[in-house]
DNA sequence: AGCTATTTATAACC
DNA sequence: TGGTTATAAATAGCT
């Protein structure tokens, strides 16, 4: 009941699990209140968020609610220390239990024991994959241009310091000119030639303005993005 | 949400009370399930009925939910020094470890939580994630073909039998027209002429030879897949 | 138990 | 987190 339909299912984004946690979780009390309150009965309802948050509600006492329930089940108090033994062996049951259903659903994640699986099921997997394949990829193709970034600045930054160190090198050679000058009387005009060529145009035929190295990284960026259009001529389809 | 608008006030009339409290009661079970669900909560409900009766739900076991609650509560532990109790405990929680890693691992597979990995972790999940695709797309299309190939061994079986039938209808055209002829001496060729087109060439209009069937389901292999395309544009956006 | 006309809940969006 | 709105779901009142 909203904008869209929805499967029910695990909600991958964070986000939008909590929106809809704490929605629904006011949702869900709201109606334990009605039932409680239209047909008289007596209701206990808890509730866990995946952060360890306890939300509760019960038209009584909780205490008197779960004392209640024990008292049906007639045998056994939480508190009672044999019990607690039991209920510890089925904790770990039920969390073997648990384990064996994702490692099941894991081995099918590999591609492996689909011998059981219906059509229907093997294309909901295909999707599956297909989109974390995608998810992974972003991620990655992320990382890299992050890197890229950072080398772009730092490249930058060093490209600076060899223009200031270049005026510098000039700067010194218009001093050692002048004093060649006042000590021999005549400008020799062979060493300042040879000083230039030394160091000549070096910053700029390197790094020139600070967009060339932008330009000579995005190719490189974008050799991965093309290959991956090609291997998954499929991916694209599931969110065309 | 009905046909009128009602106030929560305890229902009078018993009966009404005890259909409402059917449906409301099933309505709220299946929230609660679906708040564990979309949104990985731990979820314990109790109902019990104006006469008594108890219903309960909890996604993992009430002893848990209980048990949990109550640690939760007072965070007085048992300090009993029973070994056997220790035991289970660490068992448990063992099992509650490998079960985490394991939803991890998971949860990378699926294409999220994927902000701790490196470049090459990165890339092995890619490749494991190519691999899975190809060997669910194998498994899928090793289903489609059996199929496949078990509708054109039926259909080929259900070609011979419409020879043989066709066979049989022509040979007893052929007696009727003999016996016709004897009966009324002379040849009747309207009677003959409506059997023929009754039955006509019809065997030989469906399945052409037996090729012919191996064409036209192979072009049914090829539909499922185009649509599958257009389907799960829906199901992608779930996750987007 | 079903069947709808309505009311509610809530998914997607700010 | 809280508000809005278009839609999906739940269900009240009947059979």
């Amino acid at each position: 009941m909203g904008r869209g339909k929805i499967v029910i299912r695990r909600i991958d984004n964070c986000t939008s699990r909590q929106v809809t946690f704490s929605k629904r979780r006011k949702g869900l009390i709201k109606k334990a209140k009605e039932l409680a309150i239209l047909c008289d009965a007596q209701v206990g309802l808890f509730i866990f968020s995946s952060t360890g948050k306890l939300y509760e509600y019960a038209n009584t006492s909780m205490k008197s609610v779960i004392e209640r329930y024990n008292s049906c089940k007639e045998d056994q108090q939480v508190t009672n220390p044999d019990s607690e033994l039991k209920f510890w062996q089925r904790e770990a049951d039920i969390l073997r239990q648990q384990l064996q259903a994702l490692q099941e659903n894991h081995q099918q994640m590999m591609g492996e024991q689909l011998y059981g699986l219906s059509i229907r099921s093997l294309q909901d997997l295909e999707s599956q994959l297909e989109l974390s394949l995608q998810g992974v990829r972003m991620k990655k193709e992320k990382i890299l241009t992050d890197e890229i970034q950072e080398l772009n600045r730092k490249g930058s930054l060093i490209h600076q310091e060899n223009v200031e160190l270049y005026k510098k090198v000039s700067l010194i050679q218009q001093e050692n000119t002048q004093l060649h000058k006042k000590v021999y009387g005549t400008s020799d005009t062979a060493a300042t030639a040879t000083s230039k060529n030394a160091f000549g145009q070096f910053p700029y035929g390197v790094f020139e303005g600070g967009d060339c190295p932008q330009t000579l990284f995005n190719l490189q960026l974008c050799l991965p993005e093309q290959e991956q259009y090609c291997e998954t001529s499929g991916s694209g389809s599931a969110t065309k």
